[in-house]
DNA sequence: GCTATACACTAACTTTTGGTAAGTACATAC
DNA sequence: GTATGTACTTACCAAAAGTTAGTGTATAGC
């Protein structure tokens, strides 16, 4: 018989789930790294399947290579992206979506293509201010 | 005689709808306003209700007032959120979601609880690194 | 009456992040 | 032999975010 909740175990559940609205949230860097700007489009570019490094730096207009290698980074950190690098000369490196990753991705998908399709709705609200 | 406004033309024909991929699109600010770490955060509060400025500051855990007020009025420009300011002493202002407003914050909103439930897996993909 | 607090900001300043340009090693094409 | 492509990293600088303090007025507590 021991008292069930020690420090351990409030923590633990406190993070069960995340609570975006709580400052120290884990689960407010996650949100960072995914709706970065270069984090949205490096998952919507992957939704259509693996890509080199130098495909997604010609895909996504205006990233710099630094801000890509960095986005892709995190994101693989976080478990959504998977990099695979074939030991040759000169380098082949394989990016994919994982699993989890194309969950996010899917939501994140559903987002852009209403922004992408509302553009004209907000282009007119700004206008009519 | 005056500049014609075939430009306009074939620049509102491009924004017609919006491309994420293309550098100059339009669509990568709103999307940077919508996916900031204060303009989700602000999206979510306001879903459940109309909300007064400090109560605002004080749902959202370390926001600093600057970038609430920041946040506010991006979203407000671009028709996301309506502010209602109240011309009384001390002051009293009201934010509340626009119906275009809704459209994205529901988008927003399952992502987020994606991230939210998920929070477990990224942690533990996290860890076995 | 006097001080403190609440309200919704804004302005000045500092820190952190993002973006740019260049460098790396090696291979293939011209 | 010069140019190009590959996947990065590093140093540097500009832009964004964060921090602190101040604004004017009205209620609340002492």
């Amino acid at each position: 018989m021991n008292p069930p909740s020690n420090r351990q175990n409030t923590l633990t559940e406190r993070l069960e789930k995340g609570d975006l609205f709580a400052q120290p949230c884990p689960s407010r860097g996650i949100l960072k790294h995914v709706c970065s700007q270069w984090g949205v489009l490096c998952l919507m570019s992957l939704r259509q399947g693996t890509h080199r490094f130098s495909e997604l730096r010609r895909k996504i207009g205006g990233v710099s290579e630094k801000m890509l290698a960095q986005s892709l980074q995190t994101l693989a950190e976080d478990g959504f992206v998977l990099r695979v690098s074939h030991p040759v000369v000169p380098p082949f490196v394989e990016y994919s979506l994982t699993p989890m990753g194309e969950e996010v991705a899917e939501h994140v998908a559903t987002l852009t293509d209403w922004i992408e399709v509302n553009l004209p709705r907000v282009l007119n609200a700004r206008d009519s201010l």
